[in-house]
This record gives structure tokens, sequence and C-alpha cells, in this order.
DNA sequence: TTAGTATATAGCATGCATGCTATAAAATCA
DNA sequence: TGATTTTATAGCATGCATGCTATATACTAA
């Protein structure tokens, strides 16, 4: 029998054109709290860590990792990123380069 | 006599700590306006007429072009991407990766 | 299970970029 | 040069993420 994987699954999935273009639109915001994530586990830091050396609260971090509040402001990334000594890229692109 | 040169000047600047932080401090704005204003002048297109697209005021793009008003909202650079028909990226990197 | 740690959620006040509108300044071209 | 287009600047109201604080939920280890 056929193996499902989820690779697969995401594949067939973006096939249908509006999936797409709902997923595209979502990407950057994933991306970003992905990214986030891993700089933080990287460095073995609990997010009230991050927070105190960002100067801010650890809800914050939870917010703007979780995405349940909106888009986080480029000036708290910066903080955010400084704490973790990584740094924020931020930038247009042409689509599928 | 030595040849003088933008980047050559711009090299011996970057040999100072507090020019160096200072300028790393400000680069991701500095990329992103440069971005906006690359893909913007790729597609032959006015302020106005990205901000019409974008469904914005032209005095918007303007201030975040020039750098003059702060750092933008995401949202607000999603917009104007689509308007270049461009994708946003936002993510944290380690420091010199 | 319980204790201890880590993350998520909530409500309100505040700060900051934007929308809006108008105008000024600068750049381009005839 | 003047005329037209393009970009920059300004003031005020508004929207939205954050700070703050507290609490709830989830996770881990004993």
């Amino acid at each position: 029998m056929k193996k499902i994987t989820y690779e697969g699954h995401v594949k067939e999935l973006l096939k249908n054109k509006k999936v797409r273009e709902e997923y595209e639109e979502l990407l950057p915001e994933y991306e970003l709290a992905r990214s986030i994530i891993e700089q933080r586990l990287k460095k073995k830091m609990t997010q009230e860590e991050v927070a105190r050396k960002a100067g801010m609260p650890q809800s914050t971090i939870s917010r703007i990792e979780g995405l349940t509040h909106g888009l986080p402001k480029i000036s708290t990334l910066k903080k955010i990123a400084n704490a973790l000594d990584a740094k924020v890229v931020v930038r247009l692109e042409s689509r599928r380069a």
C-alpha cells in the first residue's frame, strides 16, 4: 500500500490553488516563529530567560512564538534577537526566486 | 597616491568597534528600505502607484523607504510586498553565519 | 499522585506606526 | 527657464502590539 507521510500530505494539499495561496500568505509568520523558537532552543534558554535578557515580560515571548496576538513589532524582534545573540533579517524578495 | 574609494572608506570605518556596533544595529533597517526601493524600481513603479495598489497613502511608502518615522509594521510590509509581487522575509538568524 | 518548572492566556493602559489630508521640496523634462 | 511629476514632511486621530500583572494550563521528575 501507499506510504503516507506528512510531507507527502502537505505536497498534496499544496496542489490546491486556494490552499497554496493561504499557505504562502501565512508563511512569513510561521517561519518567523519557528526561527525564534529554534534560536532559543539552540541556546537552551527558557522564555523567561530570554524575556528577562530582552527586558520584556515572558508573556510577550509566548505570544510571539505562539502567534496568538498578531504580528510582532520589528523593534521587539530586535530585542529578542540581541538576547539570543542572533540578528533580525527583514527584507522584500522577489517571489519564487 | 592612495586611491580613495567609498568601499575602502567604509571598511576603514568598520575597524572601529563602536562604529561597527552601530552599523550592525542599523543594518536591518537599511537593508529593508533598500530592498523595498529595489523591488519598486525593478517594477518601474512610483510610490504613488505602489501605495494605491497596497491600499495606503503615498506618505506611508515615503516614510518607510526614507526611514523617517521608525520601523514599519510587518502587516504593512506584507501589503507593500503584495503590491510589488514580492514576498516578505522575516526571521532570526545566527550572527555571522 | 504531588511538587516544581515552563508555557499559555487574560484585561487594561500605553506607545508607536499608520491613515488621512495637505503642503513643501525635489526631480524630471520640455 | 517654467511646467509636471515624484517624493518628502507635518499634525492629529486611530489601530494594534506591548508592558504589566495575575492566573491558568501543560510539562517533567520524583
